[in-house]
DNA sequence: AATACATATTGATGTTTATCAATATGTAAA
DNA sequence: TTTACATATTGATAAACATCAATATGTATT
């Protein structure tokens, strides 16, 4: 599939861009995201798998918990030629360096 | 809805995906859209409608046809993002320099 | 007015998808 | 080895969606 419509495709839903965008300041387990976007904890590990799928997330295990992160940076600067307001987070995150 | 949202769905198709980007290089009239991205007249003329009520293309009338071009130069900046090979295409046609 | 052309809309159909409850799997502590 | 906790998977359901054929609308020409 091209490369652009799997990204479109992965943050094309409420949940999943949410998730993204709550990961921009930071990795975080499922027990924190879940309450975070008001989803259960199936839905969300369901998304969570779609988004890691995708090559946008990546997980780490850390005892019983599994934490999420921002696997591919290109959607800080999606976010950012979109001029979506987390592009506040993203200055602090440094995540953007690499596209100025 | 959540603008950044609004244009990940508008862009999570393939059909419409390719629409945009064969606008990438200037205004098409539907005759000439329909048959570069292989679905009827129908079916195209229905995705031109969603990318224009999503406010990523405009329309023109002029006589019988009817030509539709990027509204939403956004759109440009997030291929350029992700990479896009279109991005080649973004330099000839300029779109791009707000973005620099 | 009649015809031809370009595009939009309608109605139907099959597919995909988001969601949840329930259950399974994996991990650590007691 | 139980028990508790964290996450993943399964199965079911309802809603959203892409597509097409057929038809309607709009425009220009004859």
């Amino acid at each position: 599939m091209d490369e652009t419509l799997k990204i479109m495709k992965a943050l094309s839903d409420g949940t999943r861009l949410k998730i993204v965008k709550f990961l921009l300041s930071g990795e975080k387990c499922v027990c924190e995201i879940f309450p975070h976007v008001k989803r259960t904890q199936s839905t969300t590990s369901t998304q969570l798998g779609k988004l890691e799928k995708a090559d946008i997330l990546k997980s780490r295990r850390e005892g019983k918990k599994i934490f999420y992160s921002i696997n591919d940076l290109r959607v800080c600067a999606v976010f950012k030629a979109l001029g979506d307001k987390n592009c506040k987070i993203l200055k602090k995150c440094g995540c953007m360096e690499r596209y100025k």
